[in-house]
RNA sequence: GGCUGAGUGGCAGAGUGGCCAUGCACCGGAUUGCAAAUCCGUUUACCUCGGUUCGACUCCGGGCUCAGCCUCCA
């Protein structure tokens, strides 16, 4: 019994699907004229926790988020760079990929990209003209008629009325209403276009998840996902298009995720404060990172605290510390784990994907994980911990590898600090502790920890 | 000005009308040659003012503060 939290209702709902068993998820994704920051990071993981609790919950997921590779600020950045648009969209879809594989983050069923769409947007630009709820301007440019759509403002709440139009930014003369946005740009000479009823222009952002959505959903689908800071002219205009044109209901469920915040200040590429998911993976693991935004609800703001990423850290170790004894399972069966605390998991997830407290049940597990000794069936409780690590799409990797971690260029060699700790051994089996501790602390001064348990010792980096 | 949403212990962060979130940090203890890891225990809280109630951090109302959107933005 899934409930999520649905903007056009400002209200948990129950999920229903409209075909059962299968759910169409739309998410907007990244425009590509820069690398992913951290508030990318966070659309990825928020909607891939959610893909992967769908598909736990036995739905087929027709997930689709799209690129958009058509943009005023990618031209420009082409430009200036002398590059092709398309050359510099490529680029930074690559990157955008190794930082989703870093992230562990799935791909979607469907990744489209809007210059793929352009037909579509004719097609659907047209109809709206038809009908009315669109014009063509004189100097190629067409507009969405905002007024010809009565229940404009139904998903942000506002009222045209209450818009401060023109306040921040200049209104545009080709308007008829100045809150009415743009379809389709006449192109420049200079601009890539593609030809069109209205002579060769470029599609507008707006229509584009409109066409890509219909295109690969139909014309209605379950849920429609993006960061808070779409919802409102984005979104909003893409229900005015959509539902002008079918008559319908365009997507049933809205959720929008809050913004990350760095040193409690929005981070935004027009500030120039954003912290590229390159820089932050430099300093923590693409699962802490991943951990880190888990670690709190998807609504809430976020704010980017070192604090929080080294705690994300030591949450990680302590889960790992508590598999690598055990033999997982890869894909472990109903019997090979303890059903209460899965139950209380998928409780926690279905109550709008609430991933601290799926967190908090995990931190518990591995409390009693802890506790256990070999009578009582741990392997149970481990192969629990990792299949609910699974669902949150960390804890996957193998416990020791991850922990004893990678060598840097001038640290130690794993085979020069199994040699200490052969060493260290035979200075303790001889009571000479001083050397025994000499050792250690060596190789403490190169980040690796010596745990002496059950008369072997293991270590760790870091 | 309009529309959203939020205010919880040292930090992060859930939640509930009356009983423990959880993690990190701190303190005490167990274990250890000493550590590490682990376990046990303790400490710190619910912006403010009213109201409802036997009882509110939790519901209702006022206030204060903060954030997002109203411009491109995930």
């Amino acid at each position: 019994m899934l409930h999520l939290y649905n903007t056009l209702t400002r209200k948990k709902e129950l999920f229903e699907s409209i075909e059962p068993q299968h759910v169409g998820l739309y998410v907007c994704g990244i425009t590509v004229y820069d690398v992913c920051h951290v508030g990318h990071g966070r659309v990825m993981i928020v909607y891939d926790v959610l893909y992967r609790h769908l598909q736990a919950m036995g739905y087929m997921v027709n997930f689709v988020r799209n690129i958009t590779d058509v943009d005023d600020k990618i031209i420009r950045r082409a430009a200036e760079n002398n590059l092709s648009p398309q050359a510099l969209a490529q680029q930074y879809i690559d990157e955008m990929h190794a930082d989703e594989r870093a992230l562990h983050v799935l791909p979607p069923t469907h990744e489209p990209r809007a210059t793929d769409s352009i037909e579509s947007m004719v097609r659907i630009i047209g109809k709206l003209i038809e009908s009315g709820h669109a014009y063509a301007a004189d100097n190629g440019d067409v507009f969405y008629s905002v007024s010809s759509f009565a229940e404009y403002g139904k998903l942000s709440g506002r009222k045209l009325a209450d818009l401060r139009v023109g306040e921040r930014v200049a209104v545009d003369e080709h308007k008829r209403d100045p809150l009415d946005f743009v379809l389709w740009k006449s192109a420049k000479p200079s601009e890539p276009s593609w030809e069109s009823p209205w002579g060769a222009g470029r599609p507008g952002w707006h229509i584009e998840c409109s066409a890509m959505s219909m295109d690969l959903l139909g014309e209605e689908f379950d849920i429609h996902g993006g960061g808070m800071d779409l919802e409102f002219p984005h979104h909003e205009n893409e229900i005015a298009q959509s539902e002008a044109l079918t008559g319908g209901t365009f997507a049933r469920y809205w959720m929008h995720n809050g913004l990350v915040r760095i040193d409690d200040e929005k981070m935004s590429k027009s500030l120039n404060n954003f912290l590229t998911l390159k820089d932050v993976l430099k300093l923590y693991s693409g699962e802490e990172v991943r951990t880190f935004i888990i670690g709190s609800h998807y609504r809430s703001p976020l704010n980017y605290l070192t604090e929080s990423l080294d705690a994300a850290r030591t949450a990680l170790r302590r889960f790992y510390t508590a598999l690598r004894p055990h033999t997982i399972s890869d894909s472990p069966s109903d019997d090979q784990m303890d059903a209460s605390y899965v139950e209380r998991f998928d409780a926690a997830m279905n109550d709008d994907l609430n991933t601290p407290e799926a967190l908090a049940v995990m931190h518990e597990l591995t409390s009693a994980l802890n506790k256990l000794d070999d009578a009582g069936e741990p392997t149970r409780l481990a192969n629990t911990l990792s299949y609910l690590g699974g669902r949150l799409g960390i804890l996957q990797m193998d416990a020791d590898t991850v922990l004893k971690g990678e060598a840097d260029e001038s640290g130690l060699s794993d085979k020069a600090i199994d040699a200490l700790i052969e060493e260290r051994q035979q200075t303790r089996a001889s009571k000479d502790f001083k050397r025994s501790d000499e050792i250690r602390d060596e190789l403490a001064a190169g980040g690796i920890v010596l745990e002496d348990a059950g008369g072997k010792t293991i270590w760790r980096r870091g």
